[in-house]
DNA sequence: CAGTGGTCTAGACCACAGT
DNA sequence: CTGTGGTCTAGACCACTGA
């Protein structure tokens, strides 16, 4: 029988389902998930399948494996999880987030600054832009700015994108899944438009970071660079 | 024949051997690494065991996988590479990178506001303290400051930790490794001592890094914050 | 089409924690 | 001692790339 959209691999599912349970409390910190064997059992999977799941809730700093007792539930990460690869959201106090779409998409010209990055195909492409500002109990935590290659994404231009996750968006309605990419951050004063977009005073200490992120489209690789205001709240990551 | 030494595992083995591949040019930025089943057959190891190796690598942003390609090895990253956990000289222009003790190791009280994150254990233990400060061609770019339980750690105290790798001498001489830890990132203004430190005028923006390490001794953490200045270097790191 | 990496199975032996 | 995670073997089928 065609399973039809049954395109996520096992281990990742159980990654999903046990992040969910942690989240949900089910599995509270320092609590032990089901050992490797058991959830072998449960899942009717192997080891090796359940490790690979496993070892994603490592990466993303939920659980920590000790030789001989089992695997360890982390305390609850308090700060923004935007250090990682995972969407924004993953670990901020539920429903407390919204996102204002700034700058609506539109099709521009590649800025200079990031040509020499670009791949020969992206650079045949226009770019388009966007930027959103992100707020935590009202209050401005950051902005970001987005640029990605305008390949192959019908529709794009005319999506809502307040508060909707644009990994979200580019996994459900192009396929695009983000496979990877690296990071630069740097600590600077605000001033101009991101001081008065974060309502801080001009020279605040704030934090840009510039990433680029990898996708499983060939040669497809998009750009974001986010200013953080981290008075309030700091920005959190696994080792 | 007892082969003494081998702690290391295979798939670690290949790991150093690929990564010092890569750092000594044998594959340049965009070449392919061999293929999983040639270097099954180099190795003698089966292909689970050769992509354990080459998981790795990808995790600490050396090489991109892409399927019915290859393994393509990454450009060079640029920055300071203290995001990831790996030892903060791993990227770093060779030989550029001094290490000065600012405060030789110490017994201390353990920090009020850390006291709420140790273990039972850990308290029962003084804390050791000391601080140095990295170089990059004479300037100085960042200030650290370590601490650890003084937990069976004999002769710590009188280590010459000048130009030394701290992860280096945990694991050699006490045979402690990190095994993972978590990150906390804020931008901060410079004012007294850290200001006078990185030689910044006061109230320059400056990171502030905060990481706690988790171990393969039980129940045994340690801890260091890091004010770096970014504007020469940015911080950088796989995602 | 052959070769690549992605996923998965079904076992094995080991070092280590807790009892 | 039993049960845990850490490492490893020896295969399998799949989706995808590039010629």
């Amino acid at each position: 029988m065609p399973n039809g959209f049954n395109q996520l691999p096992q281990y990742r599912q159980l990654y999903e389902t046990l992040k969910k349970g942690i989240h949900e409390g089910l599995y509270a910190p320092g609590d032990l998930l089901p050992s490797e064997n058991e959830l072998s059992r449960t899942y009717g999977l192997t080891r090796p399948t359940i490790r690979q799941g496993l070892g994603e809730l490592v990466n993303e700093g939920y659980i920590r494996k000790i030789r001989g007792k089992g695997s360890v539930v982390k305390r609850r990460k308090a700060g923004i999880g935007i250090l990682n690869i995972k969407g924004t959201t993953d670990s901020l106090p539920t429903g407390k987030l919204r996102t204002l779409v700034v700058d609506a998409p539109v099709l521009k010209p590649w800025p200079a600054a990031l040509k020499e990055e670009l791949s020969a195909t992206d650079l045949t492409h226009k770019c388009v832009y966007l930027s959103r500002l992100r707020l935590i109990e009202l209050q401005p935590i950051f902005y970001e700015e987005t640029l990605l290659p305008n390949r192959d994404l019908p529709g794009f231009l005319t999506q809502n994108l307040n508060d909707r996750s644009l990994f979200g968006l580019l996994a459900e309605d192009y396929g695009i899944r983000v496979t990877g990419g690296a990071q630069r951050i740097r600590a600077i004063g605000a001033k101009g438009k991101i001081q008065e977009l974060l309502q801080v005073t001009n020279g605040t200490p704030i934090l840009r970071l510039d990433k680029s992120y990898e996708t499983n489209r060939p040669y497809y690789h998009f750009y974001t660079s986010i200013w953080c205001r981290t008075d309030a709240y700091y920005l959190e990551g696994a080792l």
